[in-house]
Formats: structure tokens, C-alpha cells, sequence
DNA sequence: TCGCTATACTGCAGACTGCAGTATCTGTTG
DNA sequence: CAACAGATACTGCAGTCTGCAGTATAGCGA
């Protein structure tokens, strides 16, 4: 039984305590979704592997007639997650449809391409919103684990920033689409700089982010 | 037959020329993979799934007794791509094993966390070398598709801003978490000044990015 | 002619998603 | 107190996508 980074994730979960997997499935991917999304679905799926390979023992309950399964980590799961965590992490994955939008607008219309970025820009902001409001309970001690803020701390810093940095590349791909001509952007003088931009990275200075 | 998003990033490729599976699953993807990554395996199959809805039309050559096939993108494989430009895209998707890493830190020991980090840092370093040189390459006019080099500047600037952003936190987080006496951070300062800032986010004035 | 690398795929197992469906419990409202 | 909404707690299924291993041919240099 070959485990996946999800494995090991949800045993991270386990690591801070028991859950049900309704929980595990709501309140709590509520961080992990950010930087490793996993569909509820998996979840399901995957605790009942941890389960049977011993990382983890369940334990049926009943609600009435309603029965509620609840998981925790064994200490062959801790032995699991601690070796894990020695070996180096894969690369950042990022999958951005948006992305493929811009590169392909030329097949589409020029204001086609200025819709998606306005959505890519608001979804950004909203979840700007979520990542606010989610500090925010932790300044006024409403956080469920306090212990644990600053190790949230790092991860709501990069993905704050992940979200900032789409929003403000929207507002700038935006602003000089919509001075092209074409919608291929043929025309676009803009181009050199970014080109020139990014040539330099890795060679002493590099320019400015948008 | 429903269409994947991938099933579109395909037609977008055959939208520029024709291309044969191989090409499409090497050369090509170079660009793709930054923002949208599709295993080579899958592209042979997709590929297929737009012939057989008449999408794209296939041509097999022989070089020797070697076959090769090559798809080309029909009308309707054009008008396919255009309806979809006009849709929303789907919100960006990051997946980073680095930060559940540092989510979970405490199960491990503060070492395997920088060591993580160190490797985040250089993975970004590598990708914005890479990116630089397709950068260059394109100055020094050994860009395959010149008249496309404004759509591929969009995602250019996105993508090395991600890394670079990628490169910055995992310095940052590394001198962070180096002061740290406890594996958890429990008693690092820093963490009100990311949750206050992140908690300012949207209400006017945001703080600086790391 | 040998061996290396590039070309050009296929099969298979398993990871993961999304949606629909089932059933129970709890709290609110009329 | 009955009706209903919403939360809890899952399962089934079809399909997407990955990663690895395996097969086979072509072209090139030593």
C-alpha cells in the first residue's frame, strides 16, 4: 500500500487530533484547501486507507440510528507522517485556467479575454476576503487550535500573497489588452519590457513585479 | 462527449498549427505546463477523444514502418474553442506540498521543515532560470511563433512572479522559522504581524508582500 | 555493426473529482 | 405539534488524469 501526499495530510490532520470524516471533509479542509485541495469525496476514500494499512483506528459511534465514524492517528501513523516529513516536498503545482485563456485569446474575442480576467481578478479578491476574515477570527481568539497560529501563520502568508499577486496581475494584463489592437496584441510594445524582464531574472537585478 | 479544459488547452494548440501527438506531449507543452500541466500520457488520449468528436481530424504518415499521427484542428473544433473562450474560467487551482509541510511542522523536526524550504527555494530559483532563457531565447528571435509573443508575455509575467514569490517566502519563512525555539513557533513574535496584515486586506491600505 | 538517443506510441493500476443519491438528526416556524 | 429546512454522514458511479513500464522503429556516430 503505497501512500500519496494526501495520505500524509490527512495523518497531519490526525496528528492534532480526532475527527470524524464529515468533519475532516468540512471545518477542517478549511486551511488545507487553499495549498492542497482535496475533493470531500477522497476523503472518504482515502481515511478508510489509512485505516487499513494501521496509521489510523476508527471508531463507529451512533447519533439515534445515525452512525458517525471518528478517526485517530496510531503511533505507526505518527512514525509514518515524522519519516515523511524528512523527505523533500514536490514542486508547486499550479494550474490556471486563465492562464491558458490569455495564451490562447487570439482564437476568441478581445473583450472575451478581458471578461475572464475580470472574473480571475474577483475571485481573487474574494478570497482575499475569506483569508481576512480567517485572521481576523484568529485576532479576536476564536482560532480552534491557537497553538498552532504560527505554523498557519506561514502558509496564510504565501497564500495571501498568491492571491494578491493574481489579482494585481489581472488589473495590469487588463489594463494593456484593452489598449491593443489586435487581439493577438500584435501591436503591443509592452512586450519587450516583460521579455526583457524576465530575461534578466537569476542575472543580478531583476525588475519589478506587476 | 463533454469537453475538459484540457480538451481546449489541445484545441488552442492546434488552433496556432498542426501538431503530431509527440510533438504536442514534448515541445509544445513547454509553455502549457507552467500554468497547466497534462501528463503525456493523457494528451494521447485526448487527443483521440477530439478526433472521434470531429473536433480535430487526424492524418497518419509513415516513416518507414514508423507511423506517425498528426492532428489538425476543424471548424467546428474552432468554433468549439471560441464558444469557450466566452465562459468563465475556473478559479486558480495551487497545489503546494511545501506549505502542508510547514502546516504540519510539528510533527517533525525543525530541520526537515528548512530543509523543505531550502528545496521550495531552489525549485523556484531552477524554474525562473528556465523561464529566463525561454525569455531570451524569444530576444534573440529563436521564438517559434513571434507573432504570438504579446499572449505569451501575459502568462510569462504570471508565472515568474509566481516563482519568484515562491523564492521570497521561502527565504523568508526559513530566517522565520531558524529563530524559532520550538518546532511549532510558539513563541515567534512575528505571527500577529502576518495575521494583522492579512486581516487588513481589502479594508484600504494592505501590507508589504514578503 | 553496435549502441545511443529520439520518435511514437499502448497498457495498466491507481489517484482523484464531481455529481447524484440515500438516510438520519435537529432546530425553527406556523 | 407537524412540516420543513438545513446539517450530519455517508455510498455509488462514471469519468479525468497521472506515472510507470513496456514495445517498437529510425537515425546517427564510433
Amino acid at each position: 500500500m503505497t501512500l500519496s501526499p494526501t495520505s500524509f495530510a490527512l495523518l497531519g490532520l490526525l496528528s492534532v487530533r480526532s475527527w470524524t470524516t464529515y468533519e475532516l471533509a468540512n471545518q477542517t479542509t478549511r486551511s488545507l484547501q487553499y495549498f492542497f485541495p482535496r475533493a470531500e469525496r477522497h476523503l472518504y476514500a482515502e481515511i478508510k486507507r489509512l485505516a487499513d494499512a494501521g496509521l489510523a483506528k476508527s471508531e463507529t459511534t451512533f447519533t439515534g440510528k445515525r452512525r458517525t465514524t471518528s478517526y485517530a492517528i496510531t503511533p505507526a501513523g505518527r512514525k509514518a507522517l515524522r519519516v515523511w516529513l524528512r523527505t523533500p516536498p514536490a514542486p508547486p503545482a499550479l494550474e490556471a485556467e486563465v492562464l491558458a485563456r490569455a495564451f490562447f485569446a487570439d482564437s476568441g474575442r478581445q473583450q472575451d479575454l478581458l471578461a475572464s480576467l475580470d472574473v480571475a481578478r474577483e475571485q481573487a479578491v474574494a478570497t482575499q476576503r475569506d483569508l481576512a476574515a480567517m485572521a481576523q477570527s484568529t485576532l479576536d481568539g476564536e482560532a480552534p487550535f491557537p497553538e498552532r497560529s504560527s505554523l498557519g501563520a506561514l502558509s496564510l502568508r504565501f497564500v495571501t500573497d498568491f492571491h494578491r499577486l493574481i489579482e494585481r496581475w489581472a488589473i495590469w494584463a487588463a489594463a494593456e489588452v484593452a489598449t491593443w489592437e489586435h487581439t493577438d496584441g500584435r501591436d503591443w510594445d509592452g512586450v519587450s519590457a516583460v521579455v526583457e524582464d524576465v530575461a534578466r531574472v537569476g542575472h543580478g537585478r531583476s525588475g519589478r513585479t506587476v
